[in-house]
DNA sequence: CGTATCCTGACC
DNA sequence: GGTCAGGATACG
């Protein structure tokens, strides 16, 4: 699920329910998660109230009225449930935030590669991250600065959170496509129109699903074929031109465009 | 720079 | 049984 705008409903969710509570309880159930928050490094959050939670790029912090922070990060497949105490856990629970008013709040995760871990007062947890994708500060004159070095590909570029934080897999393909660029193209040899026209693309792209999170996120959002223009769409038409669109691996990654339009 | 790795499920 | 998956990092 995700990217920028999944977290930031993952985040106000987590707000919603636990921001003013107080955690009676804080349960690992997977051993992974148990590795990055032993057992009793979550029972000293017992008795913590939940001062606020925050994203910054894909990254949540919960901040504890002691002056710590839960750092949460859902990685491939994490996601928060709230659920009242008659209801059974997930198949997937994680982690489990039992508060003071009877509700959980619940880490989903299938392929148990999220994490949380507990961080000291003063202690900044999180890594180097470039401006927010939706923000201001994300412009075409950082992306000449943060990209002059690189000879990567801009679709391998966009995809490190030190250039622009909040950018995934599926929004990087979907950017530059509304960006009309070839995912090829190395980032650090992008004139000023084609920077400008990534960093419209990417505010583009996060926020339409930004605009619309009952269609995009959660249990019955339409099909992926719907909500994105090139992601998971090898072979068929392209919305804009008509030709085919096309898949490529770059990092590791998949990568789909539309050679119809999308140019050196 | 690319690749392996942490996990598990879905799909061919 | 093999491959792939919306992420990030450690490593060669």
């Amino acid at each position: 699920m995700p990217e920028l705008p999944e977290v930031e409903y993952a985040a106000r969710l987590a707000r919603e329910t636990a921001a003013g509570k107080r955690v009676v309880a804080l349960r690992t159930l997977h051993p992974s998660q148990r590795r990055a928050l032993p057992d009793a490094v979550a029972a000293s959050v017992t008795g913590e109230v939940v001062r606020d939670v925050l994203r910054r790029g894909k990254h949540q912090l919960m901040q504890l009225a002691s002056g710590r922070t839960l750092h949460v990060h859902f990685r491939m497949t994490g996601d928060w449930r709230v659920l009242a105490p008659p209801d059974a856990l997930p198949a997937y629970a994680r982690v489990v935030f039992e508060l003071d008013d009877g509700m959980r709040l619940v880490l989903d995760d299938s392929r148990a590669l999220s994490s949380v871990t507990l961080h000291e007062p003063g202690i900044d947890p999180l890594p180097a991250l470039g401006p927010e994708a939706t923000g201001s500060e994300f412009s075409s004159d950082w992306l000449a600065r943060a990209l002059a070095t690189r000879r990567t590909p801009i679709k391998v570029a966009l995809l490190d959170q030190r250039v622009v934080a909040g950018v995934g897999n599926i929004y990087a393909s979907e950017a530059l496509w509304y960006a009309r660029l070839d995912p090829r193209c190395v980032a650090n040899r992008l004139g000023a129109m084609q920077l400008a026209a990534v960093v419209s693309g990417v505010r583009r792209a996060l926020g339409k699903a930004l605009r619309h999170p009952e269609r995009y996120y959660g249990a019955g959002s339409v099909s992926d074929a719907v909500r994105f223009n090139v992601y998971d769409r090898e072979g068929r038409r392209c919305r804009r031109c008509g030709a085919a669109i096309a898949r490529l691996v770059q990092a590791g990654r998949s990568t789909y465009w539309c050679g119809g339009c999308q140019k050196a």
